[in-house]
This record gives C-alpha cells, structure tokens and sequence, in this order.
RNA sequence: GGCCCGGUGGUCAAGCGGUUAAGACACCGCCCUUUCACGGCGGUAACACGAGUUCGAUUCUCGUCCGGGUCACCA
C-alpha cells in the first residue's frame, strides 16, 4: 500500500550530555527506519541559545559512531534535505507561520510577560494557560501595536470545542478534548520558532514518516496534528515510548536523572560499560523480540525489531541487568582486545609493567565493569598486609599448623624450576601434592596467600606466581614463612 | 488540580478467553574447582483491588487504588 520510503530522525539539542532516554529513542529511531530499509536523519535542534554548548554537536556524533547508529542525512555528511542544523533554519519558519495568519489559523500576540504571570494569579489559569486575550483583536488595534513597534508573539488558534483524535503505533487511539489545548506560541518574541513548531515545519519539510518519541509528548500530538491539518500535510505515524525510570533508595520511583546514577552515555562509558552493552541493554528496556533473544549485535536488532514488540509500561533502569550484559560483552571480545582496554586500568593499580595479555586473561571472566579491574589486580603491584589467620582454610585443610610446612615445601621446590611459566609452575605444585599426599587445594591454598595476600583473588596460585615472576614470587613466599614462623 | 497514559515475581518481561502463568537479571542451594569467577543443575518469588460480560477471566468492560506524564516566549 504506502511504499514511499520510511523517514525518522534524531533531533537532540546540544547541551553537551546524552541521556540514556536519548539515547534510547535515537536507538528506535534507528531501527524504525532501519527494520523497514528506511533512512535515518541526524538534526541538530540548537534554536536555544541560551542552553548551547560548546562541543556538544561534536559529543552527539561521537556517541551514535560509538553505539553504531549511522545516520543517513546529517550536518556532518549532508544530505537532500539540509541544512541539518536548526539555527540554520531559522529563516524557514516565520513565512509558514505568517501563512497561517493570513489563513486565520494563528494571531499576533502583544501581551507582555509580565501580564502571562500575573494570569497565573487566577485560579483557572494557575496550572498555565492563556486568556487568549489577543486572539479577536481588532485589525486596527493590530496595525496600531505593529506600527508602535510593540513585541509580539505568533500564536495558533486552537478549536475550543469538539475533540483531536489520532492513532499512536504503541498506545493505539487517543482522543483528547480540544478544550484542553492552548493557544500555543509558534514564533517567539525574538523571531525564532518555538520547539513544537520548527518541529512541525521541519519532520514535514524533511519528509519525516515515522516520528519516534518519548511518551512525554503524548499530551501535546493533537496540537501537532492540528498544524499538520492547518497546512493539509500528512500527519506521521506516532510511535510513543514508554519512559525510562529510575529507583531512588527509598523505592520511589520517577524518571531517570542523576539521582539513581549515572544516566550519561559517556557517564556509563567511564564507569566501565561497554558501548555494545549499553545498546543491548536499552533495546530491551520498552522492547522484547519475538524469540526471548538477549544478546543482540545491532545488526540483529536491524532484522529483529518490529514496533509492536514496543511496551506501553514505563521501565525500571536496572544497573545490575547492565552489569550482566557488560560481562557477557566482555566475555565475547577476543583476548588481545580485552587486553587493551584493559591497559589504563593495570596502569591505574600500577601493574603496567606486568604481561597485560595474562593479566587480561585471568580477568575476562570476573569483570563486570573496566572500573572494577584496578581494585582485582592491585596486590599484583604491592603486596597488601594480611594477617596470618588467612592461611587458615577449613575447606582446604589448611592450617596454621600445617601451613609452614606447606609453604617451606613449596617455596624450595618452585626454586628449583628452571622453566617460569604455568605449565612448569602447575606440574611443581602437583608432583608435591602427590608426594606429601595432599590435596591440591592444600598445597596451593598457602601459596596463593603468601603471593597475594587475599583470600579472593583473581585466577589461582598458578596464575599469580606466573604473571609475578620467579624473583618477586620467592620473595613473597619466604616473607609468608616468615611471618608464619614468627 | 484538569487532561492523558500505564499496572504480570525485587527488576526487565512473554502472554493477547481455557497455560503446571515462559525466559532473563538479582537472590538462595548443589555440582565442578586451586580461592573467586566462569560453566552446569535446581529453588524461592507475580497477574493491584472490587464489580460485571462469559460455561470459563491475567487476558474484554466499568469503578477504586497506586504509579507516571503533561499543562513555558525550554527543548
């Protein structure tokens, strides 16, 4: 039926911080356009030029490069439908709006600031609203205050009676009252367009098919709608999104902010998540595939996606969910990758100087977040003081009694080896558990704690004494004989 | 406050009139094991409430309650 090709956009401001609600909706977008071989639209909305941040456009690219959302049309690669940047725009929108006066769909408005707050001192008009006070101005009272110069505002003329209805793809019909809408500002003081408005002019003008959005706008679609309809232009197919929450300790919960954690894009990247698993993550949170699937690349989610698998119930940011697919994430990259990424972090706990790769190795299927990395190799840089009691382990029958035996064996054994690496160093400690007729855990339980001073460490007493080194390894062990014997 | 939307375990969620109400995270237990982790196996735990409609409601309708959103010369 309807072939013509699906357009969606992203439309952020630039205020210098993605918010995973953002990001979420730019990754719908995406998949909207991309699940049905449609385009997706980058478009910069900076007509506030209060909020402009400097380098902020330059974070928005950054971002969707690194959770692998390509845009088609963009400020940066251009595109049949520019300019991509709003301030670029700018010019665009006064005549449509003006058109609409002349059509008696909006009016000039010349009440003041001060009058718009004073109103707000009446009941009726306490929660916002407009008297619409200048809506039926007499022609001549309107050239007198255009010729006195007097600032005005460009409002639509909303129906006040009867009712909007429009379909939206996730929460199916919505009628509203049209009592309920305002006269709203479509030219500000200043000449520019307001958000709702440019909105309009531009999703039309870009040949936007599928407006993909957070369900706060819900409430003010029929007002889109009734510029579409003022104009006689197709109205988009609305696909509304469940908003992302957030739990405060108390159990209260509201929209994610600050408050619940980190809400950033790059926040979440510095805390050590992974771009991919951060993408994976939000795709779930207001979406299930057909199949229960869970781990997905975005390519899968391209051919996955389909906008009735979108929920209607807001959801709950789960840290602990991310933190999971984090370490699935982490699991899947290949050793040498890991390793790389792990580099700042050893470097952090000051362990650069020891074999990444190795280092890396014991790690990948223990680390949740990057950030957590620093505090699981520290004892590598320095051995932490311990107490003597960690030699104690029941279920390695391993005693203060036993323990310096054990530890002396040991110690002159792996000074002997020739060879320093895991094999050599696994064969030594079993030969001597055979020998003394222990168990393994016996012979190793005292050696990973004299080299490491912990009871939890990364990999085993193989491991550590390996990535340590023979020299700093011996010298460990004999300070834990030390200490025992004392 | 008006209007709009939502309500399945602690969290994400399948379900679309008849099911032992999936699955995942988290949690607990067991196994594996060189500590921890990984992996394997198992377990605790849910249809907000009240009326209808129906032979039968988690599923449909209404009401109540609870939660959220929105009412800017912000975007």
């Amino acid at each position: 039926m309807d072939n013509k090709t699906v357009r969606t956009r992203y439309a952020p401001s630039p205020t210098g911080f993605m918010h995973v609600g953002n990001l979420r909706t730019a990754l719908y977008e995406y998949l909207t356009a991309k699940s049905q071989g449609g385009k997706f639209v980058l478009r910069i909305e900076d007509t506030d030029r209060e909020r402009y941040v400097d380098g902020a456009v330059d974070i928005i690219y950054d971002t969707l490069k690194k959770a692998g959302l390509k845009h088609d049309e963009g400020p940066d690669i251009g595109g049949d439908y520019g300019p991509y940047v709003q301030s670029e725009r700018k010019d665009m929108y006064l005549p449509y709006a003006e058109q609409l006066i002349k059509d008696g769909k909006a009016y000039r408005c010349f009440c003041t600031k001060e009058r718009l707050e004073a109103l707000r001192e009446q009941p009726e008009y306490a929660a916002g609203g407009y008297d619409r006070k200048c809506r039926d101005l007499p022609q001549e009272e309107i050239d007198r205050l255009l010729a006195e110069g007097v600032p005005y505002v460009i409002r639509q003329k909303m129906p006040t009676e009867g009712e909007t209805t429009f379909v939206d793809s996730v929460f199916g019909t919505i009628t509203v009252d049209n009592k309920e809408l305002q006269d709203q500002i479509l030219i500000k003081a200043d000449g520019y367009p307001t958000y709702n408005f440019a909105n309009v002019i531009d999703d039309h003008t870009m040949g936007i098919t599928h407006v993909v959005r957070g369900c706060e706008y819900l409430s003010s679609t029929p007002k889109y709608n009734l510029l579409y309809e003022a104009f006689g232009w197709e109205i988009p197919t609305y696909i509304h999104l469940p908003l992302i929450m957030g739990k405060d300790e108390d159990g209260n919960v509201s929209k994610l902010s600050k408050r619940h954690g980190s809400t950033g894009f790059e926040d979440l990247v510095k805390e050590g998540y992974l771009p991919a698993a951060i993408i994976n993550y939000i795709a779930l949170l207001g979406w299930c595939p057909k199949d229960n699937q869970e781990i997905f690349t975005i390519e899968e989610l391209e051919k996955a996606f389909f906008i009735e698998g979108i929920s209607k119930s807001p959801a709950i940011f789960d840290y602990d969910k991310l933190a999971w697919f984090n370490s699935e994430y982490i699991k899947m990259l290949p050793l040498e990758e890991f390793a790389e990424m792990c580099k700042p972090y050893f470097a952090e706990a000051g362990c650069g100087h020891l074999d990444a790769v190795k280092l890396a190795s014991i790690l990948q299927k223990r680390v949740s977040k990057l950030t957590e990395i620093p505090a699981m190799v520290d004892f590598f840089a320095k051995l932490p003081q311990y107490d003597k009691e960690l030699f104690v382990n029941k279920k390695s029958k391993t005693t203060l009694e036993n323990s310096p035996e054990i530890l002396k064996n040991v110690t002159n054994a792996l000074k002997e080896l020739e060879k320093w690496d895991f094999d050599s160093i696994h064969d030594c400690f079993m030969s001597l558990a055979e020998k003394y007729e222990l168990k393994n855990g016996t012979v190793m339980w005292p050696a990973r704690i004299a080299v490491s001073g912990k009871t939890v460490t990364p990999g085993g007493a193989v491991e550590i004494l390996d990535i340590l080194g023979k020299e700093e390894s011996i010298k460990r062990l004999e300070k834990g004989l030390e200490m025992l014997n004392a």
